[in-house]
DNA sequence: GCCAACGTTGGC
DNA sequence: GCCAACGTTGGC
């Protein structure tokens, strides 16, 4: 069992519309970053994920998900009119994957990424904090993701 | 809106 | 293979 983390702007897409989608599955398309399709590659059903909230007023961890589906082709590279067309991809050999996540539940508060950085000492490698890192999809070591889980609980300290 | 840091592209 | 230019990410 490996455990992840997935950003989403939630201006875009949200926990809550995770939540509300029929069987509360999505497909995870318009990955266009080679490592964090490489990490949705290797991800297997029944994997946990953390759903961060990016780009938006509080940063954090906003809640919990599992791998519904393993990777496949994502359908959108192959749209023409699609925001995140790639007219470099052939069918036959595709680019990008995605994987189908099924919402677990929201954290009880979102665990913000100030918050996060309180702990770094905790949560050494922890791809999120490393200066300048953006990966979309990254790994979370099993350590890490109890770790956080406890904060839930816990008032926040940032 | 700004800007630092990163990834990709393409000329050479 | 190098590297400049460009586009994107994402916090602030």
């Amino acid at each position: 069992m490996a455990y992840w983390l997935m950003k989403s702007e939630p201006d875009t897409f949200s926990i809550d519309d995770l939540a509300q989608r029929p069987r509360q599955i999505e497909a995870w398309d318009g990955v266009r970053n080679y490592q964090a399709r490489n990490f949705m590659r290797a991800m297997k059903a029944g994997d946990h994920a953390f759903f961060y909230h990016s780009s938006c007023a509080e940063p954090g961890i906003a809640g919990l998900m599992r791998v519904a589906v393993e990777a496949y082709p994502d359908p959108t590279q192959f749209d023409r009119k699609h925001h995140h067309y790639d007219p470099a991809s052939k069918p036959e050999e595709p680019r990008w994957s995605l994987v189908d996540m099924q919402f677990e539940r929201k954290l009880k508060r979102i665990i913000s990424l100030t918050e996060l950085r309180a702990h770094a000492a905790q949560l050494p490698g922890f791809v999120l904090l490393i200066k300048g890192s953006r990966l979309s999809v990254q790994p979370v070591r099993a350590e890490h993701w109890d770790y956080i889980l406890k904060l839930e609980k816990k008032a926040p300290k940032a």
